[in-house]
DNA sequence: CGATTTATTTATCGATCACTACATAATTCA
DNA sequence: TGAATTATGTAGTGATCGATAAATAAATCG
């Protein structure tokens, strides 16, 4: 298992974790190779030949920020019977993860770069990209629960789905602008107060 | 009236209109003079004669785009009698705003530099400021209808503020990622039809 | 006119950016 | 052990960053 050259002197897993705060907390572009390499405890040449350029480090960056935060949201998310458990929880774990005192406040997809055209496209779009995920979740879920006949043929799956996302993108801007963690439950619950009127006609 | 000197070849608003634009689009840290000077049709001492260095221009910006676009948003609201009219006045009005074509999409206030920390730490904490103005205006409007007898003396009126203001924020990163001006006015309607819970004991 | 003032152009500045060539160190394989 | 392989540290690369010195151009003032 062990290579055959000389081996790392750093964790890689420990490594990125490192990375990871450092473009969360700067964004993208505001993150230098400088302070990348400073946090990681390595030199530029070992970052390079460990994850490739700035912009693979952080494709891996938003892998391992998905799989780790993105599973807390939508990972069991069938252990709920109504599509409005399902939901209150997406929403509630939200308040929760983005006022970690462990971690920056906010979401890093949200708030790493959300410029529409910066000198890193494929950056802006590959954190877009990953946005238009969260909305396909929950167009999925209300999707079969809509079949399952939990919520009603005339509801506008898409306008719900559009809804919830919108509030917790707005929620990133709240946490990182100092919003505590009550405050942010609160907007949860008057979100999932519209849950009656959203599943009628609309 | 005119000055002594060599008169300015360029107008002061014209340039800090295409200024405003590429701020807009690309963000704070991604624009550079190169940019600027380019879509300002001038070159760099003319930019930092007129206007100072890059960060006081981007605050001139800033103050521009508050005087043009903040005040369609809140400029005349006492014109409604009911603040929940005020409300939706600012939620239509903003989906309006974010989705105009000859603007980039979304608010250059939430967008242009979210990070918690950067290099450019002034201009982080001039745009929170700014976003914090927001809550402001709807926590005074709220303070005076509840003294008024228009929402009940038992709703909190914090939270209230909080909420739309999410609601908002988030309308900023859906319009950036491509949400039409209905989805957004669809969005706008659900957030309103929280009134009711939202004014009731919280 | 000449003196003064302000703006523009040209051609940079030092600092920092992302990134790497090169020599050396540490491991495995034969 | 010597050859091969991989990682690390030193010391840079060219490019671009924000910002400017110096010369020139265009206006007003006396």
């Amino acid at each position: 298992m062990a290579g055959r050259g000389r081996p790392r002197t750093f964790d890689r897993d420990t490594a990125l974790e490192q990375a990871m705060e450092v473009f969360w907390t700067k964004g993208y572009e505001s993150t230098s190779i400088s302070d990348l390499t400073t946090a990681m405890n390595m030199k530029p040449p070992s970052l390079y030949a460990a994850f490739g350029d700035k912009e693979a480090l952080f494709e891996e960056v938003i892998r391992r920020y998905n799989s780790q935060y993105g599973a807390r949201l939508w990972g069991d998310l069938e252990r709920f019977e109504h599509p409005k458990d399902a939901t209150r929880h997406v929403l509630m774990t939200t308040a929760h993860l983005y006022t970690q005192d462990d971690t920056p406040h906010g979401c890093m997809v949200v708030l790493a770069a959300p410029q529409a055209d910066s000198n890193h496209a494929n950056v802006n779009r590959a954190l877009r990209d990953l946005r238009r995920l969260t909305v396909g979740n929950l167009k999925n879920l209300y999707a079969r629960a809509q079949h399952d006949g939990l919520i009603p043929p005339a509801a506008n799956i898409d306008n719900m789905a559009n809804y919830y996302t919108t509030v917790q993108y707005g929620m990133s801007i709240q946490a990182r602008d100092g919003a505590t963690r009550d405050e942010l439950i609160a907007v949860a619950d008057a979100a999932m107060a519209t849950w009656p009127s959203l599943i009628s006609t609309t």
